[in-house]
DNA sequence: CAAGATTGAGTCATCAATCTTA
DNA sequence: TAAGATTGATGACTCAATCTTG
């Protein structure tokens, strides 16, 4: 409909993928009776850092979500029994989300799921070429803005 | 933190990007007192339709938005005078929603600050031929996951 | 007073149920 | 009976205010 040479094109490829994508996704999930998403991706989040636990503050950058929220989903999975808060002894403010064992568990249960739908849904739909130019474009887009809000902090 | 070359790094960076420069882009539009990212885009797609009109179903499917949502965004421009339910002589089940001429104004208005916000978040960040092969790859994504769902309708 | 985290209140978005017409 | 659209109930998410510690 629109021009592909315009300047917008390219961004409203990324929104209409994502949206696709995202649902197509979440459908999928929801099928297989995994756990959702936003739960994946704090689990994994946890597992990949340092001692398996993070700031929330720290998990709610790496994480697409805001502070607030990210209070609210450690509440829900420390209910579940996958993520446990930890208090920090160099600095009372702070509190530790830390992966349980059974986070563990659930995040190995979880991960060849969610592994293959990002595989068919997008990823296999994708040339190699097109997926690491894509993987460093965005990836640098998105150093920008975290550079840029770093910035912005510091005023 | 994960393999550059892995199976998700890619999706991961379109999800990060979508976020970061959706932020920035609604913060604009804040900023300058311009409409709703929303309301910007329904406008933007009845005047590109033919007649400056679509039905409700058709626009939510180009907007990344549900029917359901569709319905109480157009209530609000509706009240906000920049568009018009109109009802569809051929078919009385049909309503369009149709583009008044304080729309067209409402979007003459918003689009350069809209396209500049764009531009300096997301378009000015990639090189030409990574914002093409993004736009050419994103577009096939799209379209895929479009027909998979028309043939799901079929069945 | 600033930083980290949580809570209260309100908005955004969707699902299921409903109404109307084909 | 199904398709198009809207409404009611509910969940997902965020902002501003608050609490606690540095």
């Amino acid at each position: 409909m629109t021009d592909p040479d315009d300047r917008v094109a390219a961004w409203r490829a990324l929104l209409l993928a994502h949206a696709r994508v995202l649902r197509a996704i979440e459908d999928d999930l929801l099928r297989a009776g995994a756990i959702p998403l936003t739960w994946y991706d704090v689990l994994l989040e946890l597992n990949a850092a340092p001692g398996r636990r993070l700031r929330m503050a720290e998990l709610a950058d790496t994480v697409v979500l805001s502070r607030t929220r990210v209070s609210r989903l450690v509440d829900e999975l420390q209910a579940a029994g996958l993520v446990q808060r930890e208090p920090c002894p160099d600095d009372r403010r702070v509190t530790w989300a830390a992966l349980t064992e059974d986070g563990r568990a659930a995040l190995r249960r979880a991960a060849p799921i969610y592994l293959d739908s990002i595989d068919r849904h997008f990823t296999a739909l994708l040339g190699t070429t097109e997926r690491r130019t894509i993987t460093r474009a965005l990836d640098r887009v998105v150093a920008q803005h975290d550079r840029a809000a770093r910035v912005r902090l510091r005023r």
